[in-house]
DNA sequence: AGCCGCGGAATGAACGTTCATTCCGCGAGG
DNA sequence: CCTCGCGGAATGAACGTTCATTCCGCGGCT
C-alpha cells in the first residue's frame, strides 16, 4: 500500500494548513507559559512542522506573536459585533454583549487567555494596538447611545467599558484559579450584578 | 587618592539592604517586562548589586519571583485588613475596602502590576498560592456577614470578589492603557457603581 | 593579619534564527 | 502509463547570542 496521502503531520497537527497549525501550537503555549517563556522549536514542534518552517511563515517570534494576537483580536471584536441587535432595547443590547463575551470565552479558551495575558506587551507593535481601539470603538458608541435614551449612568464610556470588561475577565480568573465554576446560573447572576452597576 | 567611601551603590540603591534592593529592582523589572522577559544581570545592575549578590540573598530566579511575590500579597492583603471598621455599615465597610485597594495600587503601582501579570504564573509555589487563599478569607467572611444581615445580593462570595476586584482592575488596566485617568471623581464613581452591583 | 562577603568575568545550557540539504508532487517526454 | 527531473516547501543541525548560575580574587572590617 503506497504512502500516497498524508505527506506531512509526523507528530500532530498539520492536517490544517501548516501557518494555521504554528498560530494554533503557539496559542496554546503563549497562553500557558508566556511568549518569553515558550520557546520557537517547542511551538514548531506542537504543530508538527520543522523549526526552520516556523520562519517561512513569520519573519520572527515578534511577528508570530502580533499575528497571532491581531488573528484573535479580529475574531474577538467580529464575535462582539456580528448581529448586534440595534433596534433591541438597551437591556437587550447588553446582555447580546456579555453573552458573546462568553460564548467567545468558552468556545476559545485558550485564544483569550492569550489575549488577556498579552494585553499591553512590549512586544505588540502598532497595528496590533490599532485593532485593540477599533474594536472599542462601537462598543463606546453604544454605550454613548443608550446614555443619551437615559438608560445608563451618565460615566465616561471609557470606565463603563473598563468596569464590564474588567469584571467578566475578574469572573474568568476566578474559574481558572479553581474559585468558582462559571455555570450559566452564575454567569446569568453576573450579568444582572453588572447591569444594575451601570444602569441608572 | 583612595576610593575608601561608597564601596558599593555603583549604579543605584543599595541605601537600604541589599536584599531589599533587589527586590525592589525585580519588581520594577517583572513588572514591565515579565518575570522570563528579565535578565538576573539586569535585576543585579538596576538594584545596584553584582550579579552573584544575587544569589548570596536568592536560592534561584524563581525563589527570587516568589519572594517578590509573597512579600508583596502579604503586605496588600494587610492593606485590606488593617484598620478594618468593624461595626461600620457595609456601606462604608465596602468603600473601605475600595480606598485601601486603591491606596496600594497607587502607593505600589509597580508592586499592584506586578502581582497582577504574575497571577498564578506556573513558576509560584506552594506558598504564594497558599498565601493568595489566607487573604481572600476575612473578605469572603465581610461579605457572607453583609449577606447575612440582608445588605448584599445571595450571591457565591467567590463571585462578588470577582466582579469587584476584577472591576477594579480594569479600571487600572484602562488607565494603563491611557483611555481613562484615575482621578478621585472617576475612582469615587467607579466604587458606586460597583457597589451598586453587589448591594441587593 | 585573617576572614567574610561582594563583584563581575567565566561557564555551559538554551535560545532565536539561518541555511545547506532533503523531500515531494507535478508535468514533460518517452 | 511510467520515468525522470525540476521547483519550491520543509527540515533540523549548527551558529552566534544571551541567559541563569558559578567561582574566585579583591577589599573592608575586626
Amino acid at each position: 500500500m503506497r504512502a500516497a496521502r498524508r505527506r506531512t503531520a509526523p507528530r500532530k497537527r498539520v492536517e490544517e494548513s501548516p501557518r494555521q497549525a504554528i498560530l494554533d501550537a503557539a496559542c496554546e503555549l503563549f497562553a500557558d507559559r508566556g511568549f518569553h517563556g515558550t520557546a520557537v522549536p517547542l511551538v514548531a514542534e506542537l504543530a508538527g512542522v520543522g523549526a526552520g518552517t516556523v520562519y517561512r511563515y513569520f519573519d520572527s517570534k515578534e511577528a508570530l506573536v502580533n499575528a497571532l494576537y491581531q488573528f484573535w483580536k479580529e475574531r474577538f471584536g467580529r464575535t462582539l459585533m456580528d448581529g448586534f441587535p440595534f433596534q433591541a432595547p438597551v437591556r437587550d443590547q447588553f446582555r447580546f454583549f456579555w453573552q458573546k463575551i462568553d460564548e467567545f470565552a468558552r468556545k476559545h479558551s485558550r485564544a483569550f487567555a492569550f489575549l488577556e495575558l498579552h494585553h499591553h506587551s512590549a512586544y505588540l507593535d502598532a497595528k496590533s494596538r490599532r485593532l485593540e481601539i477599533e474594536i472599542l470603538g462601537p462598543i463606546k458608541a453604544f454605550i454613548e447611545d443608550a446614555q443619551r435614551s437615559g438608560v445608563l449612568k451618565e460615566l465616561p464610556a471609557e470606565l463603563v467599558m473598563a468596569l464590564v470588561y474588567g469584571a467578566f475577565v475578574g469572573l474568568v480568573r476566578a474559574s481558572w484559579a479553581g474559585y468558582l465554576a462559571l455555570t450559566p446560573e452564575v454567569l446569568d447572576a453576573a450579568e444582572a450584578s453588572v447591569w444594575d452597576a451601570i444602569r441608572r
